[in-house]
DNA sequence: GTTTGTTGATTGACCAGTCAATTAAAATCC
DNA sequence: GGATTTTAATTGACTGGTCAATCAACAAAC
């Protein structure tokens, strides 16, 4: 079996396991075993790449994450106004695999890991000064107080999100929570979508 | 040592103590031994209060649900116009024991415990309900999409609740909470405070 | 023959829930 | 009012099970 090359791929299906299996059962209380064979490897397997379960967590979080930057700075690529980029933003947060049930599941989940895991709480702290960083610039042109407003659309965000998460509804629907963005969006800066 | 009567006064100890240690650890992951012993009594006598560790979680919920309630139709009480009606809710939300840090981050993990817990599920949509309910009621003379603004509101409402949850500050800081969502309604309603 | 991949078996700790036993207040009886 | 029976309160000790982490060993590519 030992073709040179696993590493990548087995640490990619772990971490892809692990969101999964969270997701899934909507708590960290996932053992090391189920996601290992959730992966198809054995528990054994998983700590030898990746030392213990908290960097096997820290190592999901920062897939979701970059993930989630990646469809961001895809989304802003694509808009070339001030206002395209904040629908832009809006889009990436509730669009993709990031609203996906399992991944906002898991998302909640990370922000309680945040509270016990100094790591944890780096990266959702750098994730959420990000965006709000890219909320302000974006609404620089196009509100009086943009870092005021930038704020409120973050934590706008993360409400709408959450709710949805914990209303396991079967199929992704963004459009609702778009919508809701949209509208606060359209109230703060005076321009519609 | 058996005076009768004890019992309403050790439920209350041990509701207190798993909102407390779950809000210090920040964690669903207390055990009954820690908590018990935060109440000042054995862990036999939890389980024989409440049976299972399960039901002491849905105590303390219940506890934190009714304990805002009250806190609602207090403030509610004093408000005779919709638009003091909007902001009591508002202050209910970020006022009293629902805003010190270690409610909050207790409240953030019956979130998760939500989507485990069928019954945790039922409490949490109980709440959401009767505020998005109150909400669209003070709303209704006030704006021309109650029911939308109202759900945009609460959604407002958590994001705010969880980043307050989340950046641990030491000393409870409503201000800027109820000043964030004072700027939203007065937006979405055209009057102020 | 060395490196890389992989696992079964094991260990050590921890924990929810149970139980039998103990205490002393309260209720009942004489 | 004293004796005794019931009942509430309380715990230490135990159990059955679970799980993260370790390790020694094996397999196959290089």
């Amino acid at each position: 079996m030992p073709r040179i090359g696993m590493m990548a791929l087995r640490k990619d299906a772990l971490v892809n396991a692990t969101i999964g299996e969270i997701g899934r059962k909507g708590s960290l209380d996932v053992t090391m075993g189920q996601i290992a064979s959730a992966a198809g490897v054995s528990s054994a397997l998983a700590h030898h790449y990746f030392g213990s379960k908290d960097e096997l967590f820290l190592a999901a979080m920062r897939a979701i994450l970059s993930e989630f930057g990646a469809e961001a700075r895809r989304a802003l690529a694509l808009a070339h106004t001030p206002r395209a980029r904040l629908s832009a933003l809006v889009q990436a947060s509730f669009g993709g695999r990031n609203f996906q049930p399992e991944v906002a599941a898991a998302w909640l989940n990370f922000y309680v890991l945040a509270q016990t895991q100094p790591q944890a709480a780096r990266l959702l702290r750098v994730y959420q000064q990000r965006l709000v960083s890219n909320l302000t610039h974006a609404l620089r042109p196009l509100c009086a107080d943009p870092k005021g407003v930038a704020r409120t659309t973050a934590a706008l965000i993360d409400g709408v999100y959450i709710r949805h998460a914990l209303t396991e509804a079967g199929p992704p629907e963004p459009f609702a929570a778009i919508t809701t963005l949209e509208g606060y969006l359209a109230l703060a800066t005076g321009h519609s979508k």
